[in-house]
RNA sequence: GGCCCCGUAGCUCAGCAGGAUAGAGCGACAGAUUCCUAAUCUGUAGGCCACAGGUUCGAAUCCUGUCGGGGUCACCA
């Protein structure tokens, strides 16, 4: 299925095929920057082009001339109702409407399928998102980053990618020590022991007492007095694997589902990272070097000591990092290097969603990416914080109290598609306010609700005109549409070019803006009938307008339903 | 101090890989609304796109610098 607006370039190709032809334009002239899209101004038209302007200094001539010389070429087509030259050389383009009602047709025919995109032409693409650290269930600061990711990655799916949602597991380093210490303390509780306020530095939270509960269940008092070298190996898998079932759990509460979960210690058990820097090592990109002292602050406690490096400045990085610290083992930027190639063995491009305070990261990673696959491959999302309110007022979290507020709360108390939904009506890298109060309102000022409504209006429409007799399978005369209902569809019509255009920048967050036009287009379509009854869509002695009417709320529904799902957001078929 | 992000209407934010007179919602102002097509509607006002240069037919968008706000600077994970 190609686009309209993809229809339409080619239609312009072969204008100025012919031009070249007929000696009008010099052959071979690149033709990368001609666009073909709506204008801004519907005044002007469905379509635009800048041909004209783009081409007409290799043709040798001003831009007004050569348009006039292309619209006589694009008024011939059928299709095409007026071709025109406007302000500096701009052709607008108006359509017939059957262009239009084709369109609908092409929506009734693709169904959940209108606006799926071969753009990504099969290249698989990685996106990491969540990667909490397993050491507690989820809370509202993952929870932005799991549904950016998420959309994201479905985005892309339906604009042809081949997407692997995978979840980096950072199970290796010292705080899942401390995590297994702090389960081993609940462990000794269970076995009946007096455990006191939990230490400063261990987790205090209540969801480590079920870990440990399990522990004495099925070790008994074996551990209860052993020394840490005897558990903390055995207690730290158990402990990570039940706080990645509670990860998973909250999870899936939001709908979100990954396909890996790849696990840092497996990679630094496999060798993976002796491969990785063997590779960058062959192109000379390691050596055993001092870095300079720390910036910024005056460091009393710094001394230049030899480390092994990787020369991620020679990617543009701001100076070399270490991969092995110096009692021999390898950083975290090591592994996490190694990781990487282990995506991009299954992977052609790679994309992380992280928080905004991993910033300063990005650069060594992308720098590590560009190394091991020979070119840039890897985009990073930082998601910025949000801020959690309720009727204005912020909620205060505290780490040391524990009273953070957890994913799976919120979910309960407002609902996945509202939080879905919610996430999503900001670019990713731009500060947020989520308040409990106004998501969960029901007015023209709350998107989530609006949109909503719009795709609930269109079923419940449907189901008066069931009741009513209508059979809406029957073949429908779209020419009884107005010009307003037909703008309505030219807006439907945009929403194959906004797929494409969001899975290019790889944000989502423009399907929910776009959505949010759809609905509140086609509310004011609707309100319409307020004024006069003659414009309703159940017109009851006209039963042509009726079909025809409701075979345009059909469209726009199913819109609606293809673009939520993109965002994994149900479409509601009723308001409550 | 280095690096990254941000600066668009009074407020909250969009602005589609440079396009024509810069948009939406809220708020303000002026009207409409005894409607089960309900959870409002119509219209108006409001802008030096932080600032200064540059690139070009054309810049909110790209480049450089300045100012202002935020984030980040580890052999941590």
């Amino acid at each position: 299925m190609s686009t309209l607006y993809a229809r339409f370039a080619a239609h312009l190709d072969d204008a100025l095929d012919a031009l070249e032809r007929e000696g009008q334009l010099a052959p071979g002239v690149a033709r990368k920057a001609v666009a073909v899209e709506p204008p801004r101004d519907p005044s002007h038209g469905d379509l635009a082009t800048n041909a004209a302007m783009v081409l007409a200094k290799a043709a040798g001539t001003n831009p007004r001339a050569l348009a006039g010389l292309i619209v006589p070429k694009l008024s011939a087509l059928d299709e095409i109702d007026s071709a025109e030259v406007a302000g500096p050389g701009f052709i607008n383009i108006r359509l017939v409407p059957a262009v239009w009602h084709e369109e609908m047709r092409a929506v009734r025919e693709a169904g959940a399928d209108y606006g799926r995109s071969k753009l990504g032409a099969g290249t698989r693409i990685n996106v990491e998102y969540v990667s909490a650290n397993p050491t507690g269930p989820m809370h509202m600061g993952h929870c932005r980053g799991a549904v950016v990711g998420d959309a994201l990655a479905s985005l892309l799916e339906y604009a042809g990618y081949g997407v692997i949602r995978e979840y980096y597991v950072n199970d290796a380093g010292a705080q899942v020590d401390v995590l297994a210490r702090s389960v081993h303390l609940r462990y000794q509780e269970a076995l009946g022991r007096q455990i006191g306020e939990i230490p400063e530095g261990l987790y205090p939270g209540d969801y480590l007492k079920p870990v440990g509960e399990a522990l004495a269940a099925e070790f008994g008092d074996a551990y209860a007095d052993a020394p840490e070298a005897a558990w903390l190996e055995i207690f730290r898998r158990r402990a990570v694997a039940a706080m990645l079932d509670l990860i998973r759990a909250d999870l899936a509460t939001l709908g979100v589902h990954h396909d890996l979960f790849a696990s840092e210690a497996e990679v630094q058990a496999s060798g993976a990272v002796d491969r990785a820097f063997a590779l960058l090592a062959d192109k000379g990109l390691v050596y055993t070097g001092t870095l300079p002292p720390p910036k910024g602050r005056p460091a009393e406690d710094w001394e230049p000591t030899e480390l092994l490096l990787f020369r991620s400045t020679a990617f543009g990085d701001d100076q070399d990092r270490p991969i092995r610290k110096s009692d021999g083992s390898w950083t975290y930027f090591a592994a996490d290097t190694a990781y990487h190639l282990q995506k991009l063995q299954a992977s052609d491009e790679l994309i992380n969603v992280w928080g905004a305070d991993h910033t300063g990261t990005v650069k060594r990673t992308q720098a590590a990416v560009e190394a091991l696959a020979g070119r840039p491959a890897l985009d990073v999302k930082l998601v910025q914080m949000v801020r959690l309110l309720r009727a204005g007022e912020l909620v205060k979290m505290s780490k040391r109290s524990g009273s953070f507020v957890t994913l799976a709360e919120v979910v309960e108390e407002v609902g996945k598609d509202v939080v879905r939904f919610t996430m999503l009506t900001r670019k990713n890298d731009a500060q947020m306010d989520f308040d409990f109060a106004k998501v969960v309102e029901a007015s023209k000022d709350n998107p989530v609700f609006y949109v909503q409504y719009a795709h609930a209006r269109i079923r419940s429409l449907h189901r008066r005109a069931e009741a009513a007799g209508v059979d809406l399978a029957a073949e429908a005369d779209l020419s009884l549409l107005d010009a307003d209902e037909l703008e309505l569809v030219k807006l439907g019509a945009q929403f194959p070019r906004v797929v494409e255009a969001a899975a290019a920048a790889h944000e989502p967050h423009r399907i929910a803006f776009y959505l949010a036009d759809l609905a509140a287009a086609l509310h004011a379509l609707w309100n319409r009938g307020n004024d006069d009854p003659s414009r309703r869509f159940l017109i009851e002695d006209n039963p042509a307008l009726t079909r025809a009417r409701l075979e345009l709320a059909g469209v726009i529904g199913q819109i609606v339903r293809n673009g939520l799902g993109i965002m994994g957001v149900a479409a509601a078929e009723e308001m409550q």
